[in-house]
DNA sequence: TTGAAAGCGCTACCAT
DNA sequence: ATGGTAGCGCTTTCAA
């Protein structure tokens, strides 16, 4: 028996074959359409894979059949929670169905996006999934091109490249401020790391309640990546600026939590001297003291959401949902972190 | 001139190098290694890769080379804050080498983790990264078996598949416990949610603590996933067992915060009543307000490593490091959760 | 139901 | 420096 032709000694298709006595053809068959094979023949094949311990090579698998069961997503971040419910929600929905999910890290940065659409379509993923709508023309134009299924979640746009599935930003900001203003705050600030177009449009959304409040909008924000510690420093540079602020919305949680621990450490009390607003409804602020109010984004459904869309049209008669933009809206929830202006 | 003969109809090598009036390994070559090609000719296969906008297919590439640039990496929980900086390590290694990671969840379970190190080698990716020392003997078997560089990490082990980098967790605990015994206190007790090894180490370290301090252990603990509001409801618990308890070791950085809101609203003094001690040291840790007293992990720095030495092993001459056991050690940092026994 | 032949798109090897 | 040839391991015809 001549040793065999491959040099990396790999156990391949073919050995499995050869073992079970049959074609290559119908030792692949066994393991894709188990049904179309014998049983006389199928049992000799599953025995042969055992016995060799086979492992299929899905490179060649892929490239024989054009079908790579890839799933390509760019987020901004690994290590904000919000993106930890989404990525578990994409892996909960794809593994099972057999995809793998290939993830790259934009940073918040739109030319890392732009290389990472690009690096990602070197995959030929059979989707990709988008955080935000603000990808580059240059980004676009490759994503069109390669025809394949395209979500773009976390927020809306009217000009989606394929499948668009998120809420409005700007309404949840504005909702969020409004919070604020309906108990009696007048004076509301607003203290953001507004690295994404997300955290623009939420800032938006308090400027036009300020408008409507005939309030003055009172800001403190930051280039830094977010963390906890940041919200302490945005509300102790806010207070430096406007000391009479009675109300506070915070881009999102970790900075609300932070705006927390420090008016602890000043003696501020929450909520009778400073009401504060979150945002993304972080597990964290539920069970905080005092709970934080904020609002709550679908992030773990708008994932599972984008998911099942793909595996329709990737696997289903190719179709596409109805509606090509889809609003999943949000909630507000009010805690004991926001209280009436007294 | 004949059509193209592959039907998907995607621009490939071979239409690149007709357009460029080169062999198709020199358009193959111009792109790997250009300084093998003269000027003209690189000259011509650049413009028409450009004008055709092609794609090199990376599936085939990893075909015929039989180097996938994929490594394979299986944590168990995408939402701990841990390993959003553990994978942070690993992209900010791997991408800029050129390489794919592929991340699976194992979410805490020997058995999804054997399934998950199966799937992955199905990849042939050219390395792995586990987190934590004990691989089923079955996945233990496919991982030898496989021929490539595994880094276990996250803890040490005296028989490591290939390559261990990580920390004693049942060290850190003790020196955990041991902090609090020090300050003093004498009814110390642990909270934890110990779906794996690590936590059951890490309350290991603390029965070793309280032998030596001859001390009764306390101990409340969860089967379920471990989040902030776990850690208040585990205090709960604790207390009322236990109502001398003084000093609180909570087998991670949430559970102590959880711990610490249940303080707030029971009106119980951090450290005054109660001393607190984390694990991990999270970002918050550090500003909460009282800011929490942690045990330090050097988890992006071992991700870090490991992706390293993965790639020296890779690309370099294929050697090995010297050690295959490193240990990355820990540190405690004393904060103001935790304070002398009164 | 089974198998032989012909690629998928690329790169390794060996000539030139 | 350049190109021809022969696969990588699998799946998709199509014929038996």
């Amino acid at each position: 028996m001549a040793l065999p032709r491959n040099k990396s000694r790999r156990v391949t298709l073919d050995d499995v074959a050869t073992r079970a006595r049959v074609s290559a053809v119908t030792a692949s068959r066994v393991l894709r359409k188990p049904e179309m094979v014998s049983a006389d023949l199928r049992a000799r094949v599953d025995s042969a894979v055992r016995e060799l311990a086979y492992i299929p090579n899905q490179l060649a698998s892929a490239l024989a059949s054009n079908h790579t069961g890839r799933i390509g997503v760019i987020v901004p971040s690994l290590t904000n929670g919000v993106f930890g419910d989404y990525l578990r929600a994409l892996h909960d929905v794809f593994i099972p169905a057999g995809f793998q999910v290939l993830v790259l890290n934009s940073h918040y940065l739109a030319g890392r996006e732009e290389k990472a659409i690009a690096t990602m379509l070197g995959q030929f993923p059979e989707a990709m999934i988008l955080a935000g709508v603000d990808q580059t023309p240059q980004a676009r134009k490759s994503l069109l091109q390669a025809g394949i299924p395209v979500v773009q979640t976390m927020e809306m746009t009217d000009n989606p490249i394929d499948i668009n599935i998120g809420l409005s930003q700007r309404e949840a900001g504005y909702v969020a401020a409004r919070h604020l203003f309906d108990l009696g705050h007048r004076h509301v600030g607003q203290i953001s790391a507004p690295h994404d177009a997300r955290s623009r449009q939420r800032l938006e959304g308090y400027l036009q309640a300020c408008a409507e409040f005939q309030a003055t909008p009172m800001l403190a924000s930051t280039e830094e990546p977010c963390t906890v510690l940041l919200g302490g420093e945005l509300l102790t540079e806010l207070l430096t600026r406007w000391p009479k602020v009675t109300g506070l919305f915070c881009g999102n949680d970790n900075l609300a939590l932070g705006a927390m621990f420090e008016c602890q450490r000043r003696g501020i009390r929450v909520p009778q001297d400073l009401s504060i607003m979150g945002f993304n409804d972080l597990e964290v602020s539920a069970c905080a003291c005092p709970s934080i109010s904020t609002i709550a984004v679908p992030r773990y459904e708008m994932a599972r959401r984008a998911a099942e869309i793909i595996l329709e049209i990737t696997r289903g008669t190719g179709k596409r949902p109805k509606q090509r933009r889809i609003d999943l809206g949000f909630k507000l929830i009010a805690r004991d972190s926001t209280g009436r202006a007294s």
